[in-house]
DNA sequence: CAATTTATTCAGGTGCCCTTACTATATATT
DNA sequence: AATATATAGTAAGGGCACCTGAATAAATTG
């Protein structure tokens, strides 16, 4: 098999495990909504990393536009899990602060380990582990690249979401 | 480091590489929409598995309601890239039959190599194919025990997609 | 043949995201 | 100070992927 058709092979594994996953969420666990990575939930997990931040820089952050912060924002205040409060050095300025229920709704959040994990064993746990450092690291670097700003700003945010556990 | 960490660990970067790889997508390729494995992709892969099927089957197959399914559908035959046509046997039924634009459209779409991909030894190729056939086995097994039906199908469709290569 | 099942469509809704205005407020320029 | 311009956010409307509930039309079945 010559290398090409191996990266295509796992190209295509690789798409199969992310599309498998999508279902796997709606069938086996029963995901809450808000805790994707998606519209309300990269919000959260924005705040999680620096609560009080103003929409705009939620927006950079995200990278999404003004308009979807301000939308994802409002639903979050509807539910309680986060408030607005105006800048009092800049009156233009809301401020999106966490609520206890929002910081809850994070930290129920965390790792919880799919149970299709069970099936590596340690070796190839760390195996894999490498594996996915190298790959992530490559695609920062792509991305950073194309946008070296938004790149910094994800590689910040999941770190300190998926990294948390050494922190403590 | 204990393996509950470990595992959580992992579970943590796979999460990390689908949403980067959402991001990547935008922001490196410019995937075209419809070759996405979502919506009218989702249909276009499974004609190309076997064509011609009703839209009640697709919509089995691809574990959604008939009428996202009949939605999808006609945004294909917009685009020309399926037809529909009526059983004789029961004219309930509307086939969908794939067309040559869109025999080509899924043709086009094949396995395209993500750059990233490029930081990976061939034994680390290896290892990785090993690690992802184990996950997605593991995978299929519990999305099977919770909906057989489902579970079977969606194997069906993706072996046919993503391990094209070997049949060549 | 009447009753029921089946394949599809219609209507309407949700969530995520975008673009194009438009409104405050701030800051810079004259 | 007065005006121009930049900036934070809102409003309105659209697209895409789904979904549910209710209609319709064509089987199938008793």
């Amino acid at each position: 098999m010559t290398n090409k058709i191996k990266a295509e092979l796992i190209a295509g594994k690789l798409t199969e495990y992310e599309q498998l996953s999508k279902i796997y969420d709606d069938v086996i666990k029963q995901a809450r909504p808000r805790l994707t990575v998606e519209g309300q939930g990269k919000i959260l997990l924005a705040l999680a990393d620096e609560d009080h931040l103003s929409q705009r820089e939620l927006a950079t952050r995200l990278g999404m536009s003004p308009q979807s912060t301000s939308e994802f924002v409002y639903k979050l205040v509807k539910y309680n899990l986060v408030t607005l409060t105006k800048s009092p050095n800049d009156r233009r300025i809301n401020l999106v602060n966490l609520t206890s229920a929002g910081r809850e709704e994070i930290e129920s959040a965390a790792q919880e380990v799919p149970p299709f994990i069970r099936v590596l064993s340690d070796t190839e746990l760390d195996q894999l582990s490498s594996l996915l450092t190298k790959i992530t690291t490559a695609m920062y670097t792509d991305i950073d690249a194309a946008n070296s700003t938004l790149g910094i700003k994800l590689h910040k945010l999941f770190s300190s979401r998926y990294l948390k556990q050494f922190k403590k």
